[in-house]
DNA sequence: TGAACGCAAAGTGAATGCAAAATGACCCTT
DNA sequence: AAGGGTCATTTTGCATTCACTTTGCGTTCA
């Protein structure tokens, strides 16, 4: 939330963001040089930084060859999904027991302007609305090592997911609209157990359809265009 | 699981495992000097390590002031209990789609064992065999990403759970056993969604027993002793 | 011609040095 | 005597430096 006055600690965030945002590829080296240039320090606290994007998996550190970009296998995707699916559930289940009914409304709206974005085929808006839907789940979760367990993991899946949304078709559309009336209603009668399996399986939805993507689109092999220069 | 041979690498370790075991106190600051004599290391890797502890939860560590030991609140306590249940939840539902049979006879047989300790009073054992089938259930679900989570989580609570334990009377005992019996024909079942209940109500028992004990027991004031020489 | 050896350059891992901030003690003022 | 302020010491943050591993390339020998 607030971020330390340390350099490492704006380095964390700073790199962190320059990665997630997809400014390198998959796979890709990390040279430490390079990045000190970029941010004007030294190695020290950059390195300092790296360790800990490394214990969040978004890197991967080699012993004396220096840092890569993690390459998600199909595998680590659908673990993350799942392990996704595992800390909404979570989530649902706790908000049925805290939530109020004027949040409930809230998420009631939101999931409104959302259905009205899919009916328009508005994209962006669908995507920012069904985010915020989430997110105002984890918020009435109340717990705060939850959240920030849930932002870690999202983090490691947002470009990801962020690629595979831009592939989605239709059909997954009216699916996801027909399961967030499902969650919408699970949530009113305050059924925490049942709110849990919806929101899993939801994402287990999403898994499903990420991987159809995955594995009809991209190629074995790990592509290499849209590189972008720093 | 394999550790680098990197010296900050093998630090972290040694660093989590001897402040997860106790060696420092709730609040007490961690001077950098102190560790490095400790380990007989420089300060820099030392520094790397601490970082990751910081973003791992167990240390706090405040600019210019150095590390301190993260004293848990009660509150802290209750949200990473919860978060622990919906991570077990998680695990069982996992397990119930990929475990085999001989698996889920080698749980059995585990709570056969940990029953008898339980009947004999073995508070060590019976305990020992409660880690084993958490950590079987784990495995079976097949989730890597999950596994390293949810022993991050464990490593916050541990000293926590540990010190309640030992408090723990009887009566919560004989209605973990229940529980355990509750899980076992779950997943004999593979009823995922159930499993997933009952594992989450498990941990909240386990929370209000612990909560229990803190309130009970433990002055407000973070008691000092037990101070662990190095 | 191809493969193996060796050397040089680059990059990483860890230690040291230096500056700034914080802690604590002592002194001064009231 | 109590409170506040100043200075010295300690501790942290970051940069720099040194040492070792890896790697790419050129040479040599079969």
């Amino acid at each position: 939330m607030d971020r330390p006055a340390t350099l490492h600690g704006e380095i964390l965030t700073r790199l962190r963001d320059h990665l997630v945002e997809g400014g390198v590829p998959d796979g890709a080296r990390i040279p430490e040089k390079d990045l000190c240039e970029l941010f004007g320090i030294s190695r020290t606290p950059l390195r300092e930084a790296l360790k800990v994007l490394a214990a969040e998996g978004l890197v991967e550190l080699l012993p004396n060859r220096g840092a890569r970009m993690k390459a998600l296998s199909v595998r680590d995707i659908s673990e993350l999904f799942d392990l996704m699916g595992g800390l909404e559930a979570l989530a649902g289940r706790l908000a049925c027991e805290n939530i109020t009914d004027a949040e409930v409304s809230a998420i009631e709206a939101l999931h409104t302007e959302m259905y009205g974005h899919y009916l328009r085929g508005n994209r962006h808006g669908y995507f920012a609305c069904n985010q915020q839907i989430h997110e105002h789940i984890l918020m009435a979760a109340q717990n705060q090592a939850l959240a920030a367990n849930a932002h870690a993991v999202m983090g490691r899946i947002r470009r990801v997911r962020f690629a595979a949304n831009l592939d989605d078709r239709g059909e997954r559309w009216s699916a996801a609209v027909r399961e967030h009336e499902l969650i919408l209603d699970a949530l009113r009668r305050r059924a925490g157990a049942e709110l849990a399996t919806i929101l899993f399986n939801h994402l287990r939805s999403k898994k499903l359809a990420v991987l159809r993507n995955i594995e009809a689109g991209e190629a074995p092999e790990p592509r290499q265009k849209q590189v972008t220069v720093t």
